[in-house]
DNA sequence: ACATGAGGTTGCTTATATGCAACATAGCGT
DNA sequence: ACGCTATGTTGCATATAAGCAACCTCATGT
């Protein structure tokens, strides 16, 4: 009796098609065609009916379907919590996070982190292409959220504030035109995304310039950030994105504001694995090191509330 | 993701041996003890700590096994559901039964059942070193018995007439010798074994020939049959095997009696298996044809109560 | 009516896993 | 103290399964 017949019998009863079913297991569809050929010949009995369409399957197939299919979800639940005490320093370690995250924090250390530990390697995926931790596409998860997800298990890294900025030469420009923030003629640009950074923003602006004028809309921090750079506007943005630019100023009298936190979540099952919890532990090390930055290094104490 | 790693390891937490294993799955120590490597491998977590005495589960190993076996389980009655619906005339029936009865009814009949389904192989079981047919085991089950199990399906064949009989050289010599039956002197050979066949004939005797002589006791059916022909003794036989032995006559004004009756039993899910039912009804239509003999050619209606 | 594309299947080659036999090692009984 | 038998492990030949590419078939759309 072959256990791998109930995998490959699960797979395509999920996809009714030899080729998605070898997809999804990552083999050749000669190896699912086969594979059923001979577990049907082993059973005397046929699950499924071929047609040029796709599988069906019979009502012998279906009647323990079901059953299968919890099967295969035991298992994999099973198989997680195994390689969840994983115990090696090395493997993959799969990250999902905001690309100005990864940019201006992340990336520069990595070299460091490679140095410490050679044999782990690391994957990273832009967070607005979010796979699903639950289903173990992604090991760790790096999101600006006040509501992460319940299931998973993590912590709070640091508040990200937020703060106006204009390039050296708007503010000029407008000091020359006579144009006062938040008054007429006054440009802005501004960050539309479906996150809680973009709509803190959006509820900062409207504050304190509710009539500016608005010409350029992105859709992503990073042309955020850059349209900021090239003077098409004053916008808001992640203290530790704007601070290091020596060409980047805050303008009027408006403090950094405290957006959402920072949090770094990871499946329970892997909260023991010690490759993702070294990751993890580096990362947090990282945040730490730089709150001053991520708080707004002139943040005084009255925003905080 | 190899579902089979999980048998493996399910057979290795229960034998903790790799050899046992090996034996439990039918194939080589030395692919269990390269697959347990390679599932650990691939896990990065150690299941079992090898010693020379065999193998010991980890806690991460124990902390899963539970799970394991019953998916084990669970996949053993999928697989026996979806075997059960086997509509070929071909393959293997295992038959745990009586060797008398195989002897007296069976044999001499399977060549005609082979001439009608020659693909399907028959594998008989002495009744005595029964096989559990609940972990299938074995196909039919064929007992003499009152109280057949209860998870097993299967119907009443016939009951089985007892009656006592003497070889002839046995009874001229007593009349000879002026012994009468169940008198002084009077010899018989007892059979005991835990069957309710054994039981009956027990009491039987009991009943008819209280101060019997016993110089022989037979654990066998068979031995029994051949210690009366022997003319060592009565014995109290089931008609079906003396009936036919022209050197065999009953003895007494003793009726002959109803035994427990012959069940054939099999597993739910091979009643609708066309291989097992085509064998079952072959073996139901033998033991209609030849109830006359089973019940004892001149059972009178008297002694059916 | 024809081309197109999706589906499952087959021949051949290559990769992988298995079986066999021999081995090394530790416990156990004599 | 010794041999014996149990255990798990390794090298090599073989059997088995997988991958690749080409194939056939049929539904579908133009």
């Amino acid at each position: 009796m072959d256990w791998d017949d109930y995998k490959y019998f699960s797979a395509l009863a999920a996809t009714r098609s030899v080729r998605a079913a070898a997809e999804q297991l990552g083999v050749n569809p000669s190896t699912v065609s086969r594979r059923l050929e001979h577990f049907e010949q082993r059973l005397g009995v046929q699950l499924f009916t071929r047609s040029q369409r796709g599988l069906t399957i019979t009502p012998e197939g279906a009647e323990v379907i079901a059953r299968v299919n919890e099967i295969a979800a035991d298992l994999g639940n099973i198989e997680g919590k195994l390689v969840g005490q994983d115990q090696r320093l090395s493997g993959l370690v799969r990250v999902v996070i905001p690309e100005v995250i990864a940019l201006s924090l992340l990336v520069k250390e990595l070299s460091r982190f490679q140095d410490l530990y050679p044999d782990i390697e690391i994957s990273m995926v832009p967070g607005h292409q979010r796979p699903d931790i639950n289903i173990r596409e992604a090991d760790v998860l790096i999101e600006p959220t006040d509501h992460p997800d319940e299931h998973l298990v993590g912590r709070a890294l640091s508040p990200i504030a937020i703060a106006a900025y204009g390039s050296q030469e708007l503010i000029d420009r407008e000091a020359r035109e006579g144009v006062r923030l938040g008054g007429e003629g006054n440009i802005w640009v501004e960050y539309l995304a479906d996150s809680e950074m973009s709509r803190a923003s959006r509820r900062l602006r409207v504050a304190h310039a509710p009539d500016a004028l608005i010409f350029v809309r992105n859709h992503s921090l990073l042309l955020q950030l850059e349209s900021v750079r090239q003077g098409l506007g004053y916008g808001f943005l992640p203290c530790i994105l704007a601070e290091s630019d020596p060409n980047l100023s805050r303008v009027g009298d408006i403090p950094p504001v405290l957006g959402p936190s920072m949090w770094m979540l990871t499946h329970p099952d892997l909260r023991n694995t010690k490759r993702v919890k070294v990751f993890m532990d580096f990362v947090r090390d990282i945040f730490e090191r730089r709150s001053h930055e991520l708080l707004g290094a002139e943040l005084n104490s009255a925003s905080l509330g």
